[in-house]
DNA sequence: TAGCATAATGACTGTCTGGTCAGTATGCGG
DNA sequence: CCGCATACTGACCAGACAGTCATTATGCTA
């Protein structure tokens, strides 16, 4: 268990989990092969298993510097102290760059072929990404522009939206570019679709 | 490229079909095996082959098959003449439920290891489905509950809703009742989460 | 019941891939 | 330059799995 970011892993290291990321996001973490990762990292696939104790293990740390960054980002922009409207628009951002780069890996933690405990902790990672997210509405609650009944299901909900909009880029064919889709989502969440009002 | 849907498939082709999506439920479409599809079936393993033409084509089949029930499920609320706030209601409650039995594998059509026009037919059941939300959408729109700048768009933000109360169960480690969670994301759609109004 | 066509079987095979490990390179201290 | 430790390599292995096919069962017609 590594404490380690991305940033702090040294070398070789760095270059075999990046590689492998890469590798995930071409083909799957079900079909990405050891072999294609050392060959990506231009290391031989022995060394691999020097820094990670299989492929569970590369797929784990895969998963939990993606959402180690999110939370990172998610807690940065919390802490910044910015007006409420504002937090809820870089929030939302943060979360569309955080699916357009990854696009649908991230959150698929169910299926994925990992050990008892390694699933637990990445699942513990995720419900704190989420927590992240409430964390970010209830200032914006305490700040009076929202008012929530339960701020995780809204940061679910909130979080779902964001997701939902690379089902509308498969959907529609086209993809929105990302300051549109921010505005589009903020709306909805803020104001719901209903007339008049 | 079979029309029939699953009330229509006979006997053994039928019984595979439905132990191959009780084992892709189960373990994952990357880790379910042909063997365990055949078990489950109650058949051997040769005869899997003689109604799909390998592995692949029975992954399609059953994602296929889920897609279209879902879709004909949308296509019988909106066709019933109901009132809008009802019709939405139905409709969220459709996708809870599709979402609940399938858990996280529908929407998941990117990664999927398919071959080129498998993949296309498959978008193009995903994107009829998301089309069938938002022609539901309109009728709303157009009895005067909605107001939509986008339907399509609209539609993948109420898929999106739904979705994320998965991840909602997840986060918070309890999963509500399908007609609560119905009721809270009409209400974020319809109505947003700002204070006051 | 015999004869035939179609359906089903499951042992077998070729391939692929995660993981190992004996051996080689590298770099350092003395 | 030597000895040693540490890092790295890649040929190899064992297990697993998709897909095949010769053989057997089933059921239908005459």
């Amino acid at each position: 268990m590594k404490a380690l970011t991305d940033r702090q892993k040294k070398g070789k290291e760095l270059e075999i989990l990046q590689a492998a990321t890469r590798a995930i996001a071409a083909v799957g973490f079900d079909a990405f092969t050891m072999a294609q990762v050392a060959r990506e990292a231009k290391v031989a696939k022995g060394t691999l298993f020097l820094y990670y104790r299989g492929k569970d293990d590369l797929i784990l740390a895969v998963f939990s510097a993606m959402a180690e960054a999110l939370g990172q980002t998610l807690a940065a922009i919390a802490a910044a102290g910015l007006p409420p409207e504002e937090l809820l628009r870089k929030t939302v951002l943060a979360l569309l760059e955080h699916f357009d780069k990854k696009r649908d890996i991230t959150g698929y933690s169910g299926g994925l072929p990992l050990a008892g405990p390694s699933k637990e902790a990445l699942r513990t990672r995720f419900a704190a990404n989420m927590e992240a997210i409430a964390a970010a509405l209830r200032i914006c609650a305490g700040n009076g522009l929202l008012e929530l009944e339960d701020p995780l299901f809204a940061a679910s909900a909130l979080f779902g939206l964001c997701r939902g909009s690379n089902s509308y880029a498969r959907a529609a064919g086209r993809k929105l570019p990302v300051q549109e889709r921010a505005r589009r989502i903020t709306g909805i969440f803020l104001d719901g679709t209903r007339k008049n009002k």
